[in-house]
DNA sequence: TTGCTATTGCAACTAAGTTGCATTAATATG
DNA sequence: CATATTAATGCAACTTAGTTGCAATAGCAA
């Protein structure tokens, strides 16, 4: 994963300007260990007495989603959408019905091959894909 | 998939009334090619002079959800939910990005190995998935 | 035909996110 | 350091998608 610093500099070189908010709503995504929504990020600087607003807040993550910074995720079972720093590796998630939780999983070698045999069967040429996983942890079930 | 007169019949058994709006609105689910939103489905209502209602929409498809009649998708690029009639056989969406038509697609024999991969490996039941790939149709490659 | 109650329609509401615009503050430059 | 430029911010008002309370309507069993 990308350090904070690499993120600042990044945008910094790109000529946006490292504000007191966005440091800290970078902070807050890096230091999430579940994606995150945009509720939850206000929430989170606010807690920290950084001032903030929800108009800055959707801005920033709409920013950093158009640069590939971080990465919108939508749950299913949910209607807000959550927001996480792009890892190296693509991942999906385990959502536990029970208890809400979230788990990372990787398996995506194999949904390649999947890609692979879409295009040849239809056709279709696959640039992204989204799979989640609904069901029950170890301590739920 | 489920024919009108099944659907009716088994509404009917439960003790529901079959309404003309209800009828109809499973007439257009049935007769969607692809998973119709709630906005979609009271235009067509209206456009076949059914007299309906917003509310009556939103209140049938919670309902036929319920009952496990229809299902709801949610596409990764949309911000409205989508409804569709539940096949026997589970399927996912392949979405262009380029004239936004859907088609489906079957693998799940595939994606089965991969949840009792999970459920070994991680102790998760997975109870049900989501899945929908993206890229590029045929004709707009 | 009638009574029971499932279903409907309206208007008002909520939740999530967006927009216009005037103000503030990073930062490059002298 | 001082300051000009303009990116970023905050507010209020708005939009979109969906929900709720309640009185009126209409399936359908008897």
């Amino acid at each position: 994963m990308k350090a904070l610093a690499d993120i600042l500099a990044e945008l910094s070189r790109g000529g946006f300007r490292i504000t007191r908010a966005r440091r800290s709503m970078i902070e807050v995504l890096i230091g999430s260990r579940l994606p995150i929504s945009a509720e939850g990020l206000l929430a989170s600087l606010i807690k920290q007495r950084v001032p903030a607003n929800k108009t800055t807040v959707y801005r920033e993550l709409n920013f950093l989603k158009e640069r590939k910074i971080v990465q919108e995720i939508q749950f299913l079972h949910e209607r807000v959408k959550r927001y996480e720093v792009v890892f190296g590796s693509h991942h999906h998630h385990l959502i536990c019905m029970g208890c809400k939780s979230v788990e990372d999983v990787e398996l995506d070698g194999e949904l390649e091959k999947y890609e692979r045999d879409i295009m040849k069967s239809r056709g279709f040429k696959v640039l992204n894909h989204a799979l989640e996983f609904m069901g029950l942890c170890e301590a739920c079930r």
